[in-house]
RNA sequence: GCCCCGGUAGCUCAGUGGAUUAGAGCAAUGGGCUUCUAUCCCACAGGCCGGGGGUUCGAAUCCCUCCCGGGGUACCA
């Protein structure tokens, strides 16, 4: 409410001849609409009271959209609003901050030829929300992709597809069944890393895979019994992440695969030698001791671009395809300090494009036990039984086999923390139609919709002007969603909206609980208070990736 | 060692632009349904906000320090 926050500012210049920032926050409903603490910050320097400062502002305070103001506790002002301001803002849409702007969300970042784990779920989710949220503020919004389509867990799944076919026969893989191909390559990357652990002749042919691999981007080479294998194979994964972003409700406009972007960081990162890298022990470094981080290798001594170079080739390659005014990566945590150093590095020569970058650190999944999970290890939890344990909590639990229930669980679930820590998953919680849960909003949303489908008539809020308590208390509610969104656009944190979402849908059940509304003499006003609050259930849904169903 | 992230009710977590009595869900206890879909609501209970110091009229929130957990710390990503 800037024109409030202006107004209060003007009283306290008028009066006390200071210029002071006023910032309104909303304290507990019982108290007002808003409230400002301006009074004891002043109070010391005036050498008054606080409570006397507060009378005095209150007693200069002349707006119209104010129905009430009061000095409370210690010092505070506590401001109510005229009813129908409160509605105007309860109908008041986000701002659209982002209007005009590109933005590129990079997010997921499977690796072809592995398997999709939990963690995949996760990223996936919260990159997702985030990018909806960028949309919402009418953000131009590209979802991509990065992926490691080259590297020793491609030769690892090359080797042991090689020992499956039988030697170098790519007409075989057409004994693979589609259904199957997901499980099979998977499973042939548990095996390749395996016996790279166990077996040392094993360990040195995939070593020389590698390389094969390599050399068969650098020669473009589509045609060779090799090339085609392993054309075939990435093409399956790429396959199988479209499916999963499929069933997740997403899709990614386009794959960055490793192989594209490797050489152009080399060549970047070998143009600044001297200048922002150096050489050392054979390798090509950043010291990023004297930014207050540690060095980090972008090329080995191999002559081998590390994942350093990489990322600056895909950022490069990202702004050439793009030109975004705003780059959001959301990765894992323990990626966190190398992204700092490697955001420190792409400073030092080109600014502009590290201005641009914003990084989103995320946590683990966990479930019961907290086991890390590792798809380098065997012992990874993949993405569909995520899925498939929350199909049977659903199903046990509600006797239900929805999918959409299930998205909603999920999504809800790992959205609803605040994005930086671990989350511990518990699929059974997570469908749960009581409490927190995303199954309980949608829940929420059918049976208000239930309610206004049964309604002859419902009118827009805008022809409201008066509220009782109980519907107020409702409105007041329903006036906090814009500014909601904002926020957690702003912080690129969804968990707001889950927050918010909650504590609305608890505010309506209260208010369900004890007053009618179909039938009532207040049918009207009524029915449209739902009518938005099941508009603001949809939307915000629809920004955590959860459908609001009709009905359940 | 150094750096980053975290430590809030038995459990899972909000709150960390300073502010009125620290909140929610789950679990536990006691109530309320021939419903506008009770998958809900109400009540009660549960906290030296990791410890200690400091700044302030006021600190879970800011500063210092210590403890605990996780991650990073040169050729993996």
């Amino acid at each position: 409410m800037k024109e409030l926050e202006e107004t209060v500012k003007s009283v306290v210049k008028e009066l006390f001849d200071t210029n002071i920032d006023v910032s309104l926050t909303r304290p507990d409903p019982q108290f007002g609409d808003y409230a400002t603490n301006v009074a004891l910050q002043l109070a010391k320097q005036l050498s008054k009271s606080p409570r006397d400062v507060a009378s005095m502002i209150v007693g200069s305070i002349k707006h119209p959209h104010i129905a009430n103001l009061e000095v409370a506790g210690p010092g505070f002002i506590n401001i109510t609003l005229v009813d129908h301001l409160l509605i105007e803002q309860a109908m008041c849409q986000p701002t659209q901050s982002m209007a005009g702007k590109v933005v590129l969300a990079e997010y997921s970042d499977p690796n072809p030829f592995k398997v999709l784990h939990a963690g995949h779920v996760y990223t996936t989710v919260v990159g997702d929300s985030i990018a909806n949220l960028l949309a919402s503020a009418g953000a131009d919004v590209h979802r991509v992709n990065y992926g490691g389509d080259v590297g020793m867990h491609v030769a690892k799944t090359m080797w042991a597809i090689l020992q499956r076919l039988g030697g170098e026969f790519p007409e075989k893989l057409r004994d693979i069944k589609i259904a199957e191909r997901s499980v099979w390559m998977s499973s042939a990357y548990v095996e390749g890393n395996n016996i790279f652990e166990a077996n040392e002749d094993a360990k040195n042919e995939i070593t020389d895979l590698n390389k094969r691999v390599y050399q068969l981007h650098a020669d473009a080479d589509k045609d060779s019994p090799f090339a085609r294998i392993y054309w075939k194979c990435r093409q399956w994964s790429y396959d199988a992440f479209d499916a999963f972003y499929k069933r997740l409700g997403t899709q990614m406009e386009r794959y960055y695969p490793e192989s594209e972007v490797a050489d152009i960081g080399l060549s970047l990162v070998k143009e600044q030698v001297g200048k922002v890298f150096e050489e050392s022990e054979g390798a090509i470094i950043f010291r990023g001791e004297k930014f207050g981080l540690h060095t980090r290798v972008f090329v080995n001594k191999k002559g081998i671009p590390t994942y350093e170079a990489k990322e600056i080739g895909l950022i490069v390659k990202k702004y050439k395809d793009y030109n975004y005014d705003l780059s959001v990566i959301v990765t894992a945590n323990e990626q966190e300090q190398y992204m700092a150093v490697l955001s420190k590095a792409i400073e030092q020569f080109l600014p502009d494009l590290a201005a641009l970058t914003r990084y989103v650190p995320h946590g683990m999944v966990k479930l019961d036990g907290g086991v890390k999970m590792s798809s380098r290890r065997g012992n990874i939890i993949p993405a569909l039984e995520v899925i498939d344990a929350t199909i049977l909590a659903n199903k046990e639990l509600n006797d239900k086999d929805d999918e959409l229930t299930v998205l909603g669980a999920i999504k809800y679930s790992f959205l609803k923390n605040r994005i930086g820590g671990d989350i511990i998953y518990d699929p059974v919680e997570s469908v749960a139609l009581e409490g927190n849960s995303g199954p309980y909003l949608q829940y929420a949303h059918a049976r208000a919709r239930s309610i206004l489908r049964k309604a002859d008539n419902v009118t827009s809020l805008k022809n409201v002007s008066i509220l009782d308590a109980q519907e107020r208390i409702f409105a007041q509610k329903l006036s906090e969603y814009s500014e909601t969104v904002e926020k957690a656009t702003e912080e690129l944190m969804p968990h707001h909206i889950c927050t918010y979402l909650y504590e609305l849908a608890q505010v309506f059940n209260r208010f369900y609980e004890k007053n009618r509304v179909l039938g009532d003499d207040r049918e009207s006003t009524r029915l449209s208070l739902m009518n938005r609050y099941t508009e603001i259930l949809q939307q915000g849904l629809g920004l955590l990736g959860i459908v609001a169903p009709e009905s359940m």
